[in-house]
DNA sequence: CTGACATATGCGCCAAAACGAATACAACGC
DNA sequence: GCGTTGTATTCGTTTTGGCGCATATGTCAG
């Protein structure tokens, strides 16, 4: 699974159950690691492997701040931007998808809201 | 890889290389699995599995004619089916994909011309 | 019925890839 | 400096799934 990007490759590396939950969170908002680790339940090792094929695809950027690494989804050039949308967009009607959704945009919008980064300052009650 | 159609279980059949050629052919003209082999170069056996997998999604759908099985492409209920187009639409750009699915066509006209390859049903002089 | 052809399936093998656990790396607070 | 925390990577193992080959099923021609 390797190359310039190819619709091959953007199917390959959303078919894989993890990482396609994965992107289909970040679809709600830009999240840390340690979100998408808690959000879905995975072992932290996991979640970074996953993120770094889909950073090689292309299918998220990366932007470190401090000693967090804050993921966003970041739209192939078209025909393959489409294809992303089309399965994003197939997830919206699926139950255990859209409810992970929903909470990857409360998490962000937490975040957006208090001005702290990760969870390490004052805590809310 | 099992269950109801989903967004998951498209994505996991489409991923696969030779899945999507056929799909790719299929997207061109109706085809028997003796054209398949031949367009892909590809042992028959494996090409009846494939299609056996694409059948059980419900992503084609198989039509005995006498000793010979016609397959062809059948897309799947919203918003499923826009995420098969997208798929394939993006494979429109691709060379190696566009030529199989011109080869595929010219296949399917050959058939509907003339009445040799596999016989169609009788309709003769 | 028999043999040839088209397609489907069962089985064993193998490779790609995902996982778990441990560890390495890096930035922060003290 | 130290330990702590967040993230990345390595290693070894396991699992999944595709393939080759042989064979079964089914259909037509003779």
């Amino acid at each position: 699974m390797s190359g310039p990007l190819s619709t091959r490759r953007l199917l390959e590396t959303l078919a894989e159950p993890t990482r396609f939950r994965i992107v289909n969170c970040l679809s709600a908002a830009p999240l840390f690691v340690s979100d998408l680790q808690a959000l879905l339940g995975v072992p932290q090792p996991t979640v970074s492997r996953h993120l770094r094929v889909l950073r090689e695809v292309g299918v998220v950027r990366d932007t470190p701040i401090g000693q967090f690494v804050l993921y966003r989804l970041r739209r192939p050039a078209e025909p393959l931007g489409r294809l992303l949308a089309a399965a994003l967009d197939a997830a919206r009607d699926e139950p255990a998808l859209r409810t992970e959704r929903a909470n990857a945009w409360t998490e962000g919008r937490r975040r957006a809201h208090q001005r702290t980064a990760p969870p390490v300052e004052g805590r809310s009650p």
